[in-house]
DNA sequence: TATTAATACTTTGTTATGCAAAGCATTCCG
DNA sequence: CGGAATGCTTTGCATAACAAAGTATTAATA
């Protein structure tokens, strides 16, 4: 089964796995925390529970990758997540997936 | 976990139970093959693997009713679903947790 | 200087879903 | 007659969201 269609079967338990990759790649070089704090800015409630693992599963199947970011003045060490290669290119497909679905939503809604 | 909550908790693997409740409402009574039809046409694609365990589900949590229909002049049994007194009233919360998620994904979107 | 809050990540266990696959039974049509 | 369409059930697999608890470090504050 292939990355895309592997995506969709697991689409209805999956929106917020699109919603992470578009920050990640809208806000380039990101971690966890920081993620978190601004996916919740934008209204989408998440744990730390959901999101790091998450983080953990997109990158074994190769829509992130991931590296350690040690401050030299100090600071926590930072785990920190970059978009892949392929990454755009199957976020483009998803949504239009997840266009497809907004739309059969908004048909049965106004029916 | 009240209702509402709980199906909040599982919608980003359930959207399909909220459209399926709506093709209910939308047509009366109701049975599974009519509904996995009717979903069909309107673009969802959804088999009977999914759409009988979760009628029968929605029964159980008390979204729906069912009886049994039996066609006197000839025809196979049907098990005809009808939404639950307090299902309309459910839906509509579930719309507007819909329209809240669908808001976050335009917004991030459109980034 | 204690203590608390905020930052930052991990892991375990629970509950639940979507769906492939297989099966069973009836009716309609060529 | 035989296959397609109608109509429902059940088992098993892969996977997700998240509560809960734990581990550390740093910044703020009393």
């Amino acid at each position: 089964m292939e990355e895309v269609e592997k995506w969709e079967t697991q689409f209805k338990k999956g929106l917020i796995e699109a919603l992470v990759m578009k920050a990640v790649i809208h806000q380039g070089k990101s971690y966890g925390y920081q993620l978190l704090v601004f996916l919740t800015e934008q209204g989408l409630e998440i744990t730390e529970g959901t999101l790091y693992p998450l983080l953990n599963r997109m990158e074994k199947n190769g829509w992130l990758t991931s590296s350690w970011d040690m401050p030299e003045n100090g600071g926590h060490p930072k785990r920190v997540y970059e978009p892949s290669p392929s990454s755009r290119e199957n976020l483009k497909l998803i949504f239009a997936r997840i266009d497809h679905y907004v739309g059969v939503y908004n048909n049965l809604r106004s029916l």
